[in-house]
DNA sequence: AAACATCGCAACCGCTCCAAC
DNA sequence: CGTTGGAGCGGTTGCGATGTT
């Protein structure tokens, strides 16, 4: 049985909206602010559903949005959380002010792909394509989702993100869809890469799989932050873990450390501080890598460039703004520009190391 | 100039999550 | 503990604008 849609049950208006709709919605939310959606259509005297209110504010009508072209900062930024979140637009757009998740979307879908193809590069597992896949993904427009995410433990079996519900582990060359169920949860894949790397290095590896007492851990203490609280604040969110919490393994014991809560999710300015509060709360996380890791492939390495590179662009664009040279240097993927990071000092740390993690899910 | 193809963006749809009851 | 409704997310669609033949 299909469903309808809350606009065809209510007969309200759809499609594009006039001016004087985006008056009268502008204006009420202006004078009384964001309350329940469901009833601002009411209250404002528009023929549209809460949800298409909510969507006309967020996308089109919040003052604080960022019009036009999409900087090329943008667009780096856009590429390197992609290579980590996949398609996870909402914390995508969490990390880029004024810019909305359906914007990246749409910039990703149009442009940036192509682009990515166009450099030889899998947009999807943003690894290098042979040939043959270059034309077959500059001939089809293959829209699965398809996030290998290049982590340890998925060295021998990579996994395969076909949509935000559902994930394909790959044995010998073999796709086997799974259930989340028959894997750890969703949530699991929501704790980003870190909490996935942490996961897999705790101190007591099951050959079969995670360690269900972490993972029930994780499924029980780990979930998202709320992104509403983020959203409209109108500051920058900074940190790669702005809404997801992160988790520290103590003994053996999950702990939770809300990135949100600390100082490294949100700069008001540049300060210095933050650079050494967010370099302590990565070595944390780090050292306790290490701790339980022996050897990290060069993909745990890149990952881990990547992941930690966020803040410290964002700390860069702001120091870095009258020097668009140096600036220019410090983005992308390459060692070299890792070697800048103040977190340089965990990577050349983790050259050489051990990691006896991700055998298998 | 007209017809057709392609592109980009705004909006919709269907789903999940979660809080309230 | 099940149900309900609101909120939010990601995928998809529709349509106007632009380019090509």
């Amino acid at each position: 049985m299909g469903r309808y849609s809350c606009c065809v049950k209510q007969k309200l208006r759809k499609g594009l909206w006039s001016p004087e709709e985006d008056e009268k919605l502008c204006n009420y939310i202006t004078k009384f602010g964001v309350g329940s959606w469901s009833s601002v259509p009411k209250l404002a005297g528009l023929q549209r559903c809460g949800k298409s209110c909510r969507l006309r504010w967020i996308n089109y009508l919040r003052p604080d949005l960022k019009r036009g072209m999409f900087s090329h900062d943008e667009e780096d930024r856009i590429i390197s959380l992609h290579q980590v979140l996949g398609n996870r637009w909402a914390q995508i757009a969490a990390q880029l002010p004024g810019r909305t998740d359906n914007e990246i979307k749409n910039f990703w879908n149009s442009s940036l792909k192509k682009k990515l193809i166009k450099q030889g590069i899998d947009p999807n597992t943003h690894k290098p394509l042979s040939e043959n896949q270059v034309k077959d993904e500059e001939n089809c427009t293959n829209n699965t989702s398809m996030l290998q995410i290049p982590s340890a433990g998925l060295m021998d079996q990579p996994f395969h993100l076909t949509n935000s519900r559902s994930f394909n582990s790959e044995v010998n060359g073999q796709l086997a869809e799974a259930s989340k169920d028959e894997f750890v949860s969703k949530q699991v894949f929501d704790l980003l890469f870190i909490h996935e790397f942490q996961a897999n290095v705790n101190p007591n590896p099951n050959p079969s799989g995670y360690n269900s007492e972490i993972l029930a851990q994780y499924q029980q203490n780990m979930r998202p932050n709320d992104h509403r609280q983020s959203e409209f604040d109108g500051n920058p969110t900074y940190g790669f873990c702005s809404e997801t919490s992160i988790t520290k393994l103590e003994h053996g014991q999950i702990t939770e450390t809300d990135f949100a809560s600390s100082s490294t999710s949100r700069m008001s300015s540049s300060n210095s501080s933050n650079v050494c509060r967010y370099q302590n709360t990565a070595e944390i996380q780090m050292t306790r890598m290490l701790e339980n890791s022996d050897e990290l492939s060069w993909e745990v390495e890149n990952k881990i460039g990547s992941l930690f590179q966020y803040p410290y662009i964002s700390i860069k664009n702001e120091e870095l703004k009258s020097s668009p040279r140096q600036e220019r240097e410090f983005y992308g993927h390459s060692s070299g520009d890792f070697m800048n990071n103040p977190l340089s000092s965990l990577t050349e740390e983790l050259n050489g190391a051990t990691l006896d993690v991700f055998q298998q899910i």
